[in-house]
RNA sequence: GCCCGAAUGGCGGAACUGGUAGACGCAAGGGACUUAAAAUCCCUCGGUCUUAUGGCUGUGCGAGUUCGAUUCUCGCUUCGGGCACCA
């Protein structure tokens, strides 16, 4: 029988695309709920903000994500696979003015043209769980969560220095500044004082900490960098009486066993002390000059430059309390208020920034920690010296090794009542209140004479003003409008002012991956049953540059929302993928640099199956993924010659019957044995690390394998069976990467029941293994010759067989054999 | 400055636990088909020497361990990322 496979047609994918489109939304195929026998599994990527239109990034992120979707469910698990949109944010109101339009009109547009291309790419979402975090029924149970964290103890407002982004309008968190600038305009960020609300992320900085632990499933770098960010250091926070004066100066340090050392004390420009060092101080204006020019230059220039250290003596002294050393208390402006207590206690010996200063200002340096083999004694220190040593110079403490010191001090200190072990952190609590309009209401209310009062919870939502005409632009500020503000107090029913910050859009993306277990739940924020199903996420996937941001706040959430009742789990994703960017001819894809590529196009051109085919095979997704416009070419081609190859031959894959695995030609058991090959490594490629592009390659050759067998003079030999199997398995391994061809493909040669209905292919392990291996037969280590063996030959025949191979003995060269090395099934390596 | 990570053909990338470097794809070159082109199919494809079998060389650089190193150790270089007065 022979074939004619047809050489020119390609492939209609507009037509097969819309169809299965058609059909997974009508018959809601990917819908998912509890009563399932089946073990969940619960796959996120990160919700998007509703920009305008899809990039790659996206198209990137969401087919990495269908694949293990697709995926897991034909390993049988009831899978949780949700999409929504993070759309509350700044864009928003910026087009609406543009624009002319309300930022709900824009964000809802841009919503429905997003959800339509995302369907073009045939994401299997369950979209009947589709959450909008701008829609009040959302953010109602913010709200709530919001006043229950309040009733905890875990939101207060105060009045301190907070980063402003000029550009945007708006105080930003500590996290979204980023070297100095705004993470989503790049605006230099200055510092300004402001009252806001704040998240206490502090209460649970030890615990974001310890469980780091538990995320054995996350890159190393992602933990690293939350690690470094909280940044816990233990030492010793001490108390130095101010000489004359009643008052006391607390530090905190790290290095206690440095603590005979000390020879100034240094406060930031802030600290509240330095009010009654300027009473009746006879530099009292010098030193208020001083210190006003450090803080508005701290202030114009943000932390992006290391300035030169700076300071003034106040002419104030301590004492130390552990040597009764009278020594200067300086206003320094490296010195930051936000940290430890504001003060610290200078050992410019063993500290750079302290020898820094104390050069500068000729201050006495005063070594007290020896390392082995060191002689600081007297001689002109070029730096500070911090390693470890022998203590000198300290008292009862000289002599001790200085690990052994640091507690030591921190118990004599304690002993003495004048300081204690102390651990500090890096992490700060989390500013959320913003002076915009597009984010959702922080409920509280201001009553002139209750004070701060919540919103009760049956009086929620506190939603957001709609204008006039709500086809308008006016994205005025809360505070700007007296019809939202001006409200009476629930408490003592007077006059009272609403809130009119809304919330930093941070938050509403810290929870919304719980939110998705029963996101139409009405009686509470979750669901605990659904909840308590569903999550933890298994598998997490989203850009690196949520790092920190992101992925700390939710962390955060998960705890408090455990300790609130509503969950039962410490972490909320087990596992996290980072995918890389996409990028072209060697930079990030940009307007400005004009290399963007629009899915849009490509999509129209090729099809969502080739776009996102390329998009797994280009590179594995922890990587930067370069674009290449052949090789999306290439995708589209590999994917006609299947289609071509099903068509010609479907009347023998339909006709093929099971394998019989003992009664195969040689021609048969090769196509077998790679199916069977190519099973094990996709399964292996995707169970492993999701390596999409080795599994793909892996498929591309059982393809290979396929149409070569047919093509050459062995074809007759191929029996329906196994083309059969080959065929079948090749589209079901395929099938999370490019469903739509897939599925169709599959009912040409299927006649009852969708592919989606299928189970992964199971590899056989007889089937798969080769029955003859290469042998590589070294001499000294180079590779001089190779072997064609049964797969069932023993060491001794083989060590025999390489001992009389030609090109072996030519190197041999009648030299005396040292040694013989047999790597089984691998090779001879022959030592002369 | 400190802390991570990476470096493999013309390009994207592969290589199990130390055991055949370059799978798969792209690009390039040659051929078949065609009046021609496109499409499709076949062949070649790290460098170098050689008529060829084949030799030598080659995974950023320099050492080391080993019978054997892209893989392990040490020291560099370059690039990328994070943090950056955190006491």
């Amino acid at each position: 029988m022979s074939v004619n496979v047809s050489q020119e047609v390609l492939y209609d994918f507009k037509t097969i695309e819309q169809k299965w489109q058609d059909k997974w939304l009508s018959q809601a195929t990917y819908k998912v709920s509890t009563d399932s026998d089946k073990e969940k599994y619960y796959v996120l990527e990160m919700f998007p903000y509703p920009s305008g239109r899809i990039h790659m990034g996206h198209v990137r992120n969401y087919s990495i994500g269908d694949v293990v979707a697709r995926y897991k469910r034909f390993r049988g698990f009831n899978v949780l696979h949700p999409m929504g949109w993070d759309s509350f944010g700044l864009p928003a109101e910026n087009a609406a003015i543009k624009n002319n339009t309300h930022p709900a009109r824009w964000t809802y547009d841009n919503i429905d043209y997003m959800r339509h291309q995302l369907r073009q790419l045939g994401l299997s979402y369950d979209w009947e769980r589709e959450v909008a975090t701008c829609n009040p029924k959302y953010y109602k149970w913010e709200q709530q969560i919001f006043l229950e964290m309040y009733e905890k103890g875990l939101v207060y407002q105060k009045a301190t220095t907070v980063n402003w982004c000029e550009s945007c309008h708006t105080v930003l968190a500590n996290e979204q500044v980023i070297e100095g600038t705004c993470w989503r305009c790049d605006e230099l960020v200055e510092a300004r004082n402001m009252t806001g609300w704040f998240f206490k992320i502090t209460d649970y900085a030890e615990e974001l900490l310890d469980d780091l632990d538990k995320l054995g499933g996350w890159p190393d770098k992602v933990v690293t960098m939350q690690r470094n960010w909280i940044g816990k250091s233990t030492g010793l926070q001490c108390d130095f009486p101010v000489a004359d004066s009643d008052e006391k100066l607390s530090i905190f340090t790290t290095r206690p066993d440095t603590i005979f050392g000390v020879t100034f004390m240094s406060i930031a420009p802030e600290h509240p002390l330095l009010k009654s060092l300027l009473k009746d101080n006879p530099r009292e204006q010098e030193i208020r000059d001083f210190t006003a020019r450090i803080i508005s230059e701290k202030q114009q220039q943000s932390n992006v430059d290391l300035t030169e250290k700076e300071g003034i003596a106040t002419g104030h002294y301590c004492i130390n309390p552990f040597n009764g050393d009278k020594i200067p208390i300086f206003v320094a402006n490296f010195v930051l208020m936000s940290y430890g207590t504001g003060a610290v206690m200078a050992v410019p010996a063993h500290d750079q920034r302290d020898f820094e200063f104390a050069k500068k200002y000729n201050l006495a340096i005063k070594p007290v920690v020896i390392p082995d083999g060191a002689d600081l004694s007297k001689t002109d220190m070029e730096e500070a010296s911090v390693l470890p040593g022998i203590l000198s110079d300290s008292g009862a403490f000289t002599g001790t090794e200085s690990e052994t010191a640091k507690q030591q001090i921190i118990d004599f200190a304690r002993s003495q009542n004048i300081g204690d072990a102390h651990i500090t952190y890096r992490l700060r609590d989390w500013g959320i209140s913003r002076q915009r309009y597009w984010g959702a209401p922080i409920p509280m209310i201001q009553c002139e004479t209750c004070g701060v009062q919540p919103v009760p919870v049956d009086q929620l939502p506190v939603t957001l003003p709609e204008d006039r005409e709500s086809q308008k632009s006016d994205c005025a500020p809360l505070h700007q409008r007296s019809a939202f503000y001006e409200t009476s107090c629930p408490k003592c029913g007077g006059k009272a002012k609403r809130e009119t910050d809304t919330m930093d859009t941070f938050v509403e993306s810290s929870w919304y991956f719980a939110r998705y277990a029963s996101p139409r739940f009405t009686d509470s924020p979750l669901d605990k049953e659904k909840a308590s199903h569903w999550l933890p996420v298994d598998q997490y996937i989203g850009g690196v540059e949520h790092a920190i941001l992101h992925l700390l706040y939710s962390r955060f959430f998960t705890k408090v929302l455990r300790d609130l009742g509503y969950l039962d789990i410490d972490e909320p994703f087990t596992n996290l993928l980072t995918q890389g960017m996409v990028i072209k001819d060697g930079s990030k894809m940009s307007k400005s640099k004009g290399n963007v590529v629009d899915p849009n196009d490509l999509i129209t051109e090729y099809g969502a199956d080739t776009t996102r085919l390329f998009s797994l095979f280009a590179a594995p997704p922890e990587k930067d993924l370069e674009w290449n416009a052949k090789g999306v070419e290439g995708c589209y081609r590999f994917l006609n010659r299947i289609f071509r190859f099903v068509q010609a031959y479907s009347e023998k894959i339909i006709a093929g019957t099971n394998v019989e695995s003992n009664n195969l030609n040689s021609a048969e058991r090769e196509l077998h044995r790679k199916t069977h090959q190519t099973i094990k490594k996709v399964t292996n490629n995707i169970e492993q690390n999701f390596h999409f592009n080795t599994a793909i390659s892996a498929v591309m050759e059982l393809f290979n394998t396929l149409s070569s067998l047919n093509s050459d003079k062995k074809k007759d030999e191929l029996g329906n069976a196994v083309i059969r199997e080959a065929v079948d398995s090749l589209l079901v391994l395929l099938c999370p990467m490019v469903p739509h061809f897939c599925a169709e493909l599959w009912s040409t040669i299927h006649a009852e029941g969708a592919i989606d209905d299928e189970h992964w292919p199971q590899w056989d392990e007889e089937a798969a293994k080769e029955d003859e291996l290469t042998i590589v037969i070294q001499v000294r280590g180079k590779v001089r010759s190779r072997l064609q063996v049964p797969a069932d030959i023993d060491d001794a025949s083989l060590e025999a067989m390489a001992l009389k191979d030609e090109n072996a003995l030519k190197f041999i060269d009648g030299k005396a054999i040292k040694k013989i090395i047999v790597v089984k099934k691998k090779l001879v390596n022959i030592v002369v």
